[in-house]
DNA sequence: CATCGATGTTGAG
DNA sequence: TCAACCTCGATGG
């Protein structure tokens, strides 16, 4: 379910309310038993996503990683710092700002609260953060907060994977594609085998690569954003929207998109997860002011091109948007703006 | 209340 | 190319 946005704001969900402290670490479901032993009783020393891949480290040099696949979520509860953009979408809670855990400088993938919350401004500076609270916050592709009481820690519901238990603060995972406790070794072999992601890396360096992969091959350009080999993060909502957005036929190879629209794309990409990561959620139309943003906040159907509107019109040109299966998955688009 | 489908990846064939 | 993974919100009766 969730696309590059969600992993990193879990990531710093993490870097917030659990680096730095001892972590308990259980298996309830029984399924991650024997990893859940290898890291229990020690600290969290960090917490990185790149692309949809979440990696904590642990003080005894091991660390969790962590795949959501489709249906994947975590669970906080207990005193954390939650995000007031998830209670109000589209409302403006205060603008507190206050920053977070300090993290080690070191490498890249690091989540901390000022990444993301240095130097925006304009409608989409609806992000602040509270002091830490008593509260239920269910994260996936997208946030839930339940205000309801509950007793610490919360009895674990269901097939929950791996729980993390701080003295205030608790996590449960359930559903992952992946939770596996691995060396800083295999982490490297991961992130090796991904493309860039633009919170790690927005260098031009990494646009050029991005850049090159596309323009060497033969596959469909909606294959290729899809690929996280590619460039990571990009799952099969924003993989349509970039594409409606760059007016691009999505079943042009590879090889002739022009450079220039390779490199608009790569750019589009790091403007759609830098406003996903601050807005919690997968707004994709831009200018949006006033009842029509508070709407499309609300409402997942509205603050989209052509994902999920099959049939409907183009809200640029009005033809019927159209739908077909590429590689398993459903690909939308506008077959009069898009050729 | 039952059924469907999903914002993803892996690995078998 | 496709089933399996395994969860849950949306949908329809």
């Amino acid at each position: 379910m969730p696309e590059g946005h969600s992993v990193h704001r879990i990531a710093r969900q993490f870097a917030r309310n659990f680096v730095g402290h001892r972590v308990s670490v259980s298996s309830p479901q029984g399924r991650f038993a024997a990893g859940a032993k290898t890291l229990d009783g020690t600290t969290m020393t960090r917490a990185t996503a790149v692309g949809k891949q979440m990696f904590l480290e642990f003080d005894n040099g091991l660390w969790l990683r962590v795949h959501l696949g489709l249906y994947g979520a975590w669970d906080f509860a207990g005193e954390i710092t939650t995000d007031a953009t998830i209670r109000s979408a589209g409302g403006r809670m205060g603008q507190t700002n206050q920053r977070g855990t300090e993290l080690p400088d070191e490498g890249t993938g690091l989540e901390t609260d000022a990444d993301y919350l240095d130097d925006h401004d304009g409608e989409d500076s609806i992000h602040s953060i509270g002091a830490p609270r008593k509260a239920r916050l269910r994260m996936s592709e997208s946030e839930r907060e339940d205000d309801s009481d509950f007793d610490f820690p919360p009895p674990p519901v269901g097939a929950v994977r791996v729980r993390l238990l701080t003295d205030t603060a608790c996590a449960d995972l359930r559903g992952p594609t992946a939770c596996e406790a691995v060396s800083a070794f295999e982490v490297q072999q991961v992130i090796d085998r991904l493309g860039p992601d633009p919170l790690n890396d927005d260098s031009a360096a990494a646009e050029d690569r991005v850049v090159a992969r596309i323009r060497k091959s033969n596959q469909p350009i909606a294959q290729l954003l899809m690929d996280q080999s590619v460039v990571s993060g990009i799952g099969n909502v924003y993989r349509a929207e970039l594409l409606f957005r760059a007016r691009l036929d999505p079943y042009t190879p590879g090889k002739q998109v022009p450079e220039d629209a390779a490199r608009a794309l790569w750019r589009d990409w790091v403007h759609l997860l830098d406003v996903g990561v601050r807005t919690g959620q997968m707004m994709t139309m831009d200018g949006l002011t006033g009842e029509d943003y508070r709407k499309a906040m609300a409402k997942r159907d509205d603050r989209h091109w052509v994902y999920h509107r099959t049939g409907l019109p183009c809200r640029v040109c009005g033809t019927h948007i159209v739908m077909k299966e590429l590689a398993n998955r459903k690909l939308y688009w506008c077959p009069n703006c898009q050729q």
